[in-house]
DNA sequence: TTCCGTGATGAATACGATTTCATCCTCGCG
DNA sequence: CGCGAGGATGAAATCGTATTCATCACGGAA
């Protein structure tokens, strides 16, 4: 039997050479218990040996499932060139090995705010989920998030958990972070702690981050002063121009809690840029912890969201979704890594 | 004529409303000029009021096409839950884009070196073709780029372009890239440089940009030292190690030409930590700009390979490749990007 | 011996689109 | 008035698999 060659080979092909029906071959590619053993291996055997695979198209149109997951990623920041936001890029990455792991395909789809294809994945039998990231901005989607429930779209979001809101959604407590990171800064002695950051109800996560930041400087008694509070969209040029405002305007500051990493290491660079030291004169904390910021220097100390954690949760819901088990939202809790940026550690840099 | 329902629409539901057969709705779905136009504009708007979309399944059954690329990332750094490299993810975001743009979609796979996957996606039909990221181990893909080859699978690498290599390839001009930032260093009077990076086989790229290195000491006539090269794999962590292990041997070395952006900040930490200055003391020079490379501090003069375009070629290529256009491998000229860490600008810091 | 349950298999159909081929109608021209 | 060309549409075949519903052989129980 020497190495059987053929183009496409077919169920039904491999039906013939083992002298039985296309019925079974399918049961037996299945490992179907209908199938008497000795037959079943024979017929794998054949089908390997022909380099044979299951055509998805056909079996996705029997069996209306397509064991794929759409990951839609909108990214509002910057055009069509710009980069794209790397906490989502590696939330992508954790997400797609979750999802092989519970053998579903990944299908990304980068969308605009102009974009309509919500809808399209699931009823085109593309896609049996929905995984949707960077849904912040729930007061333009909400609409679009209602579409997807109306015809009956499976789907769960990152971002934070909205009540009413349609849909499943897994998040990280973004108060909470936002409270650890500023409580941590005032008890290293800071008092005017500057915050970076959007809060426009377009970014409700970096809101919740915002409102973290004042609860804890008003469980500490400290005032609050709006100057000390610069929009800046995640960029790094957003967040060393954000500095640079600060200082233009004379602001005086011994700390930044900056929304994201992404911005805390443009302000770190204004900041050194200025002539100024972290964290010796001004302490620096950031959110998410990304891969870099444990080696920039100095180390920043951040906020970390497991995105491990989140992106298993995520894939975990919408299979759940899929195969008609019950879903929750869930909150994640996020944790302070104290590291070089604060000053709460002795750096060990040498010389200076 | 309110709005209709329906729970899966499908083209006989639109006939059977419009009054037609189910072969017009079909011709008129996809504008066949077959169709009067009246009656094709009637068919698509019941279309959109039944929020229809076509069957993906279907009609890759039948046309045996998916529209869909399929993207298999290698990536041997570290375990299963290990970062991905940052280059190959925001590649990935780039491709996606371009995919999009000639209306594919694109599949995400994170191979493990141990998988056997890469036939299957075109054979099963999930697919058109595939781009292979990270295969820059090619003596040990070499046999599975043959299979595919053997498969008739249609399929892109970015990579070195290697002679008698199967498959099409994409790929940037390391030893060039190698050749400009030695050059550089040398120009600024630096004479001990080292090089951080694996160079085994199993890495073709980096031992591409060595090669170019060489040259750029060879043509200048400065003796290589093989104890200033240190292998290390593309995390921050390895740099950071390697500088570590320079300064434990006692080397006495004036610039770092890091064989990545993520080893050169890792090795930047570890000169800070260690008390020398960058780039006073030391001239350091990475590989890839990535996007945070200019934001770091000092900000890090690097070798850029325009991943935006690369993107592009890869997806054009494959796309031909599908489409039965003849296809060439190319080579992309990487840039100089002269920034902070090399010394070779005023930095503009006040303070010290 | 008859009958029925069980295990293994096959025949036939459905999934929803695309496409080929046939049909029918209309209109212009000889 | 007849005829052919061409435009618009429909009927039917097809893509490759999963699955339902027979069918058949075999063996044990009555």
């Amino acid at each position: 039997m020497g190495p059987l060659k053929m183009a496409n080979p077919t169920s039904r092909d491999i039906a013939e050479i083992a002298g039985v029906s296309q019925a079974t071959v399918s049961r037996a590619l299945r490992n179907s218990p209908l199938v008497r053993k000795e037959t079943r291996d024979r017929i794998q055997e054949i089908a390997k040996e022909l380099n044979y695979f299951v055509n998805r198209n056909a079996a996705g149109l029997r069996t209306h499932q397509s064991n794929t997951i759409a990951l839609l990623l909108f990214d509002e920041t910057g055009g069509a060139d710009a980069q794209i936001n790397p906490f989502f890029l590696s939330m992508l990455g954790y997400i797609s090995r979750a999802a092989a792991r519970r053998g579903y395909d990944v299908l990304i789809s980068l969308q605009q705010l102009s974009d309509d294809w919500h809808v399209e994945y699931q009823a085109s039998h593309r896609a049996d989920g929905l995984i949707l990231l960077g849904y912040g901005n729930y007061v333009t989607y909400r609409e679009k998030l209602a579409a997807l429930s109306a015809a009956n779209t499976r789907y769960v979001i990152w971002g934070p958990v909205i009540k009413d809101h349609p849909g499943h959604t897994i998040g990280c407590d973004n108060e909470n972070g936002g409270f650890q990171a500023t409580r941590h800064l005032l008890s290293l002695g800071r008092r005017r702690i500057a915050f970076l950051g959007q809060t426009s109800p377009r970014s409700p996560e970096f809101s919740a981050r915002h409102t973290g930041y004042r609860q804890a400087l008003i469980a500490a008694n400290v005032a609050t002063n709006p100057r000390l509070k610069v929009d800046a969209d995640n960029l790094e040029e957003l967040g060393y121009q954000a500095v640079e405002s600060l200082l233009a305007a004379g602001e005086r500051f011994d700390a930044v809690f900056a929304v994201t990493d992404v911005i805390a290491i443009g302000a770190i660079r204004a900041l050194l840029n200025a002539g100024i030291r972290v964290p010796e004169d001004v302490s620096v904390v950031g959110f998410d912890d990304m891969p870099l910021a444990a080696h920039v220097t100095p180390a920043l100390t951040t906020v970390r969201q497991d995105i491990r954690l989140a992106a298993d949760g995520l894939v975990e819901a919408i299979v759940g979704l899929i195969e008609d088990r019950p879903v929750e939202s869930t909150l994640m809790a996020p944790k302070l890594i104290v590291r070089e940026s604060c000053g709460a550690k002795t750096v060990s840099r040498a010389g200076r």
